[in-house]
DNA sequence: GAAGTTTGTTACTTTGTAAGTTACGTAAAT
DNA sequence: ATTTACGTAACTTACAAAGTAACAAACTTC
């Protein structure tokens, strides 16, 4: 499977169209992403659900801002696009009758609880506009380089 | 992609021959996985390598433990695997121009760090023996609720 | 209201990785 | 010598997200 890169990709997203003042189109975002603009409308269809931008057809239509990005989790930004499978391992039998396999089972369901966990902590813990900040803060540093 | 099941599998092997004082074969373990001896050869080598299992050919050949139990970590045996990639959500550019995607990949990458170094954490803090005693007690607790 | 723009959605194809399969060489036991 | 069983390489299948194509619906502009 080609890797989920939705998360990192909405985030950008979300970061460019803090900056702007016009709605940006799904074309313009896909080709920032380098991403198909149907593509493009398919992740950002959970975000509108989740009322943090809205989208406008028409003449200058196109995608912008429906909420402050202080506002946003990180963790509010991955149940919008639905919580996605994190794990490319798991076990192929959720209850097995051979106990030894249960053993095993849970011993891996309970790693893969604890990485989970700490996965939302993290994401609960920051909010889209620290990104912004963030990023602010790399581009004075490069400034700071430049000189 | 299938999920990666080859550490549940492994330790469900592992806990196997434990109880057991004859060499099992691929042929053997394959049909308690549900799988195909071929793969069974492929999954166990690794743990060939680490020299947790031995494997000899011929007859009353196949795989048996060369250390004990309590001396494996369920981290032993990831690491064993080749460490398999956890995730299947990722970064498609490791390192893009754009600083607005780099802070959306850096927050990425730092909520899956924790939830990688979570997972390993907790891997550490089992060893395989320790899955063999919480078998027994579910068989136990099976026996107290059958009386 | 006609023309043009942009989303919303559906259906289809492509891609990447582990699973699964096949086949055959090698080594050990009888 | 024959049989058993691993070791390994090559190939096919399965699956979910990416990527693509197409078109109806809705909005803007003139």
């Amino acid at each position: 499977m080609p890797t989920d890169s939705r998360l990192p990709r909405v985030l950008h997203v979300l970061l460019h169209l803090d900056g702007v003042d016009r709605p940006m189109t799904s074309e313009m975002i896909g080709e920032m992403l380098g991403a198909n603009p149907s593509l493009v409308r398919r992740m950002m269809g959970g975000l509108r659900k989740a009322g943090f931008v809205g989208s406008t057809k028409g003449h200058h239509g196109g995608w912008h801002l429906a909420r402050r990005l202080d506002e946003i989790s990180l963790a509010d930004v991955y149940a919008a696009l639905g919580a996605p499978n994190l794990f490319s391992v798991g076990m192929s039998d959720d209850a097995p009758q051979c106990l030894l396999e249960r053993a095993a089972n849970a011993a891996t369901a309970r790693a893969l609880d604890q990485a989970r966990a700490h996965f939302l902590a993290e994401l609960q813990g920051v909010t889209v506009a620290e990104l912004v900040e963030n990023a602010r803060r790399d581009i004075e540093a490069f400034q700071q380089g430049q000189r």
